[in-house]
Parts: structure tokens; sequence; C-alpha cells
DNA sequence: CGGCGTCATGATAGCGCTGTCAGCAGAAAT
DNA sequence: ATTTCTGCTGACAGCGCTATCATGACGCCG
């Protein structure tokens, strides 16, 4: 049923001008009424399948009929259903973020080289905010799996057995970004934040300081950097290290507010290493405001190497990630992999940078 | 055809465990061996109906029956398919957010605030990032359109003639935000950004500033404010302003380089007016650098009051704009709209607060 | 000139779900 | 006892698209 009539002398002369939904037709009581790929069919003269394959796999069918097609989609002001498309094809050609937050730009910016390269490809990509400690991120992937993702990327490493249940049961690529682990699920996009509390404290023991002061979130990773840096330090023969925790992520004021802390409690560090740089610039804020000078009587080395860290006054040490990286690595193998290609390196290490500046 | 026998006893007593995918079943070649309704419905000895109003509205079903079938789904662990469901209720439960980025977070957290609010009522956002002069708007919203969102946001009021074609054509409701105009699409959600250009400068000639500076960035809201600026001290007889434009958004670097830009030019303001709290931080670290005291020497006043703006110092004057009030806005009234009730107020002015600091 | 492969297009049959209306208890009204 | 109503459940028929296989036209070969 549906089209009426069979394709006459083939194309052109077939298509009749006709408003999308005039015509003697019963629209069937649940129609939303908009135009559809039949409509388009009609106008030009051609199967349905053939205006599919138009907008989707246009090698397969001549120069001549796509232009007819083409011409009736504009007319017709057709504006395709993913919805329809992606349940026939059980591809929905949309991909699943899932991140903490992107009020802080440290996952921003992954998310847009990620969007960028995935939008080229076709496809969108659906976020999903977890909240800081990742409570909700069982619901929430239940909720973004009903949409049948074709692939899923998920924030650090961490995962209760239920979400990765529900991610090996849903057999689409993942990938866990943010950190390494010896068992990633799937694909696997980071670097490794215990090397990174290491190479700070190296270089700070390096350059001479000897009092630690450490500002640091409470997430799972900024935990890592804290461990690698304690670590790296008793390695050194150090164990004088101070340290204040705030929530994740991190502001300028917590930064600043540590380092009150840390300096009204009576202990008086000659280096600080803090979790992200929106705190550093907070330390070095309170430092100014204190009257200290930076790096003289206190040196200050951040992380994230955010916009700003090379324009703070002094300019600001920290530890360089490539984020777009992270999100350009993260839609090519997932894309690689939706389309069943083997990926090459399933699991990448994209590294950091210590970047020396002024205020250590 | 599809599900084989009718049930028999009622309930209960027909549930005949069994794997999902097991029996003696021919799994079409199109299937996608995933558990369905069907599967969930044959498990608990009800019909496919029953199990999609337990999901959906469970109001209509007895309490035994949710029983059984909430077991079912959870025995098979179901995962609902939200193409298939949003193809045949013609509701994606999706809504689409249009903003030029995220890595700034004035956007994220009215974003943030949105996805809550959404999410409490059971529809995810799909992010769209435009990019700064608004290129891809025209493309990425017909990619959008495809996957028949329920609602959809955008940023600023200025859109192509193409963009208002289509949206109109897609029948559902549209929000606008982050400014006003006396002619929106459909739904309002902002506030004056002329009225913050015209308060800010009564407030600082006000305090007895004369000399002007202006840091800009180039998109068109900015713009407005500076026009407002403008145009009020020129009411107070001043037209001593030397301005300096940026690419959008706008960074601590932008600010810096802009005031040393200024500087240089031989021009010595007495207060500047930023187009954004970073930007604003920039000013006030090149002061610094250059060892002017704030305010003394030079004023600084900002837009957004971001998280960091009370913290610096001195702390940052500047206007502060209710973020998360848009988002929430945004949220209530597209729901609402979504519902099919009369939206109380199609057009919110979410007003503006001047925050004076020290650095005013 | 028949056989066969290639290419463009079409017919059919779903993908997994929900709108709609019908049916059938049991309770309430007469 | 009969009627009417209410509340719960089910059968059916799509939503708009694409996978799959079939078909017909054409060119090429021996």
């Amino acid at each position: 049923m549906s089209h009426t009539d069979p394709p006459p002398g083939r194309r052109r002369g077939a298509a009749r001008p006709q408003a999308a939904g005039a015509e003697g037709g019963r629209a069937s009581a649940r129609s939303s009424g908009s135009v559809t790929l039949d409509d388009v069919a009609r106008l030009a003269g051609v199967s349905p399948i053939t205006v599919s394959r138009v907008l989707n796999r246009p090698e397969l069918v001549t120069a001549d009929t796509i232009e007819v097609v083409r011409e009736a989609i504009a007319r017709t002001g057709y504006v395709p259903n993913l919805l329809a498309g992606g349940l026939a094809s059980r591809r929905s050609r949309l991909v699943a973020a899932l991140v903490p937050t992107i009020s802080h730009s440290i996952f921003a910016e992954a998310i847009e080289a990620l969007t960028d390269r995935l939008g080229e490809a076709g496809y969108q990509v659906l976020l999903g905010l977890s909240g800081y400690p990742a409570a909700r991120e069982d619901d929430l992937l239940a909720a973004i799996l009903s949409r049948r993702p074709d692939g899923i990327l998920l924030t650090g490493i961490n995962h209760s057995p239920e979400t990765r249940r529900r991610l090996l049961a849903a057999k689409i690529p993942v990938v866990e970004t943010w950190d390494l682990t010896p068992t990633p699920i799937d694909l696997l996009i980071g670097f490794s934040h215990e090397k990174v509390g290491r190479a700070v404290a190296d270089h700070l023991v390096g350059k001479g300081y000897r009092r630690f002061g450490l500002v640091g979130a409470s997430d799972e990773r900024a935990l890592k950097r804290r461990k690698g840096f304690v670590a790296a330090l008793a390695a050194h023969g150090i164990t004088e290290v101070e340290s204040s925790s705030v929530p994740a992520p991190g502001s300028l004021r917590q930064g600043r507010e540590a380092l009150a802390r840390i300096l009204d409690g009576g202990f008086r560090p000659d280096a600080v290493f803090c979790s992200s740089d929106a705190m550093a610039h907070g330390v070095l804020t309170e430092a100014q405001a204190r009257g200290l000078s930076v790096p003289g009587d206190l040196a200050v080395l951040g992380f994230g190497n955010l916009d700003f860290s090379a324009h703070t006054h002094p300019a600001l040490s920290t530890v360089g990630i490539d984020r777009q990286a992270i999100g350009r690595h993260a839609a090519e193998a997932m894309l690689a992999r939706i389309e069943g290609e083997t990926v090459a390196e399933p699991v990448i290490d994209v590294g950091f940078t210590l970047i020396e500046r002024a205020s250590t």
C-alpha cells in the first residue's frame, strides 16, 4: 500500500508537482503530517528506497536520479527522520559522552574536539553530566543507552559493576578517558596521573624546594597525582608535606582558601602543587594578597595548562595535557570500531608535559 | 505474529523463566538479538502493551502486574529502545540546545541547569556547538532536527532566515536565550545587554571616573553592551572612550593584551569595562604586572560574575547574570509547552545585578 | 545470438515501540 | 436481575525508514 503509482515512463515525466499532503490523501490519524520519504519519492517519481539511497549511499544512484531527487527534497522541505532511520538500520549515529561537568573547561575542550570530529562523520554527541562523585552515572547510563548510541565515552576508569555490566551488554564501543588502567573495558585514552605527580615532585625537588604544600581536589584522578607526588618526595627523603583537600572540581576560590588554611596552620611551604590551574591561580592570588613573592617566597605549580595559565602574573608553571587530542583520538577510535575496522591502538597514552614558567 | 502464547491462567503462573533469546525461536535475520519489549512481555505473561504502560504510564496498571513486569524487566536486563518509542509516539524526549561554545563557562552553567531540570522530567539534552560566528548554525540545525527533538534552545536572537524557516516548520517549542527582542520566534529568556552597558556607565561615572577604556569581544551581545555603555557616557557628556576589540569569546590573555594595547597607545583610562570576567581578570593582571594600583590608578569592571570573580585580588566588580535561572526557566517553559500547557510567561527578563567590589 | 555478469532500481518485510479502540471483569446504580 | 460505569488489559495497525533480495536493462564474450 501507501505509494500508489508505479513509476511510469521513467522519471522526470512522472513527477507531478504537488504540495506535500495535498492529493486525495487520507492522512492516517497517527501520521505527523510532516513530509516523509514517501512524499519525496512520489514527487520525484522514484521509489522510497531510491530516495533513501540518494541521502545515504549516493554512489549507488545515477547522477540524473540524484538530481531529480535532490530537487524534490528541496521542494518539499523534507527533513529525514533519524529515529525511523536508526530504528531500521540499527545505527543511531549518536555517540554518548559522560563527563562530570562541563563548567570547568578541562573537560569541555575534549568534548568540543570529540563533537567536531564526530560531526564531520555525521554523528552527534549526546552529553551526559554525571556530577562529581559520579553518583548519577548508573541512572544516566540507563537513560542514555535507551537512545541506542553507536558508541560511548566515559570519563575515568572506575565504574560500578552495574555500569560495566550494562556497557558490556550494549555491545558498543566504549572509550574510557583521562586515565590509564591495565583493565580497560574496551578502548582507553589517557595518561598516568601517578607519573604526573612523580614528575612534578622530581622537578620541584630538582629546583631546590624542600617544604611542600599540596592543594588537591578530592576526585580520583587528583588523588592519584597526589599519591605519585608524595611517593616521589618520599623517595627523595622528604616527608614534610602539608596538604589541603577541597571538593572537586576545585576553583580559584578554593585555591585561595586552601593556601590560607595551610599558612594559617603555621606551616610555611616553599612550593605548592595544585590539582588544577584554577586552584593554582587561587594560590597565586592569595600569595599576592599576602605580599608573598612567587616564586621567591613560594613556588606554585598547577595542572591542566588552561588558556589563562601562560598569562597569569607570574606565569604559571603547570602540567600540560593535550585535551583536544583526547577528544580527537576518542572520536577516531570510536569511528573505526563502529565501521568495523580493527583499531590499531586500543590504548593510547597521550602523555603530559611539564611546563616550566615563572611561578617555579 | 511474533508473540505466540495468549496469556493462560493470568500472570505469575504463566511466567516460564527463560533466558532472553533462548527458546525455539527463529530470530529474524534483521533482529538485533537484544531483549525487546516482547521478550519481557512473554516472560511476565502479559501483553507487550502492558509492559509499555508499566514503563510509561504505571498509573494505568495494577500494582500486582507492575511488580511482575518489573521483575521480568530486571531478569531480562531489558533496556527500552527510545528510537522505536519515539518513532511510534512522535515524542523523542530529546531537547536540543545550540550554543556557541561550552569551553567558556558562561554558557556551560546555563546548559547544566537546563540539563538537570529536563533530566528530572525524563528528557535529555542534545548539544549543538555552533562556533562563534554562528557559521555552522544552519547545517547543525538540520542535523539536529533530524532527531526530532521535542524542543530547542538557541543562543541569541539573530538567526538566518533559513534557520527561522526550519524552526517554524518543525513545529516545536523554541526558546531563544541570553538576549531580548520584541520579535521572538517563540519563547524568550534573557536580559537587555544595552541596559547593562548603561548601568555600568552610570555606575562608573557616578563614582567619578571620566576616562574610559572598553575591552570587548566582537560577538553581537557584547556589541550591544558596548553600545549602551557608549550611549550612556555620551549622555553624561563623556566621549573620551578608547576601545579594543578581540575575537569572541575573550580570554584572560586577550584582556591583558587589550589593556596593553590601550596603554601603549598612549591613552590612560581611569576605568575599563570588559565584556567578560575572564578578560577583566586579564586587565587586572596586566595592571598588576605594570604596577598600576586597582582601583587607584585604574578601575576594572567585568561581566558575568563567574565563580572566580569575587576572589581575584582585588575582588572584581562585575555584572551578575543568573545563568542557572536562564537554564531553569528555559527548561520549565519548554516542558510546559511540550505538555501542551499554556506558558504563563513566554518572555522572561531575568535582569542583571551590578556587583560592586574592590576593583571599582 | 545465447549466456552471464554488472549496474540501477524496486518490492517486500520488518526494526521495536505506542495510539487507539475493543473487551471484559467487577462495582455501582436502578 | 439488569444496566451502566469504571478500570485494567489486549489486539491491531502503524510510526518512517532501511536490509535484503529480486528484477530488468545493458554490455560483453565466445
